[in-house]
DNA sequence: ATATAAATGTGACTTAAAGTCCGTTGTGAA
DNA sequence: TTCACAACGGACTTTAAGTCACATTTATAT
């Protein structure tokens, strides 16, 4: 699987669990709402601030971020 | 500490660790050495696409390679 | 069923920065 | 001095960031 879908997968799974829509993630993480879609689309190789920022709001640290399952390819 | 000079830093470590150059972990990952350096410096915003190239290059995973000390903000 | 709103997805676009390629300079060890 | 490595620089192409108007889906009413 692709890294970008990973991504966005895991960002919508964490977002899920917090019971926040993408407009409020996006707010909290400073972002905007059509680019939380188009992440958790993995339409995006989103970079490390950004990352970092959605890890924050999501109140999971990075390497907890990065803990889930995927083949590399 | 900013999450590029943190992630600078740790490219480093783990790369010092293989015990191999810049231009070897470039080779490698399919990256410019140049782009190395500055990744290692803190100069860069990476992106998971290349992130994720860095991390099959220095055999660790994500999550592993993420697992280091810095303070947000 | 159907209007109504809330949440999400899409395509296009500009701007800022990523990333590459050429070389040069600094550094430290043999 | 010579050698390998690392940092730096300019010029360049490519791409991510960031935003917008609009379309679609999904709930929640009435």
């Amino acid at each position: 699987m692709d890294i970008r879908i990973a991504v966005g997968k895991r960002i919508k799974e964490l977002r899920n669990k917090l019971g926040i829509s993408q407009e409020e993630l996006a707010d909290i993480a400073e972002l905007d709402r059509t680019y939380i879609t188009s992440v958790e689309c993995g339409k995006r190789n989103i970079s490390i601030v950004n990352v970092e920022k959605l890890a924050n709001a999501l109140n999971v640290s990075l390497s907890v971020f990065f803990n889930f399952e995927y083949k590399g390819e």
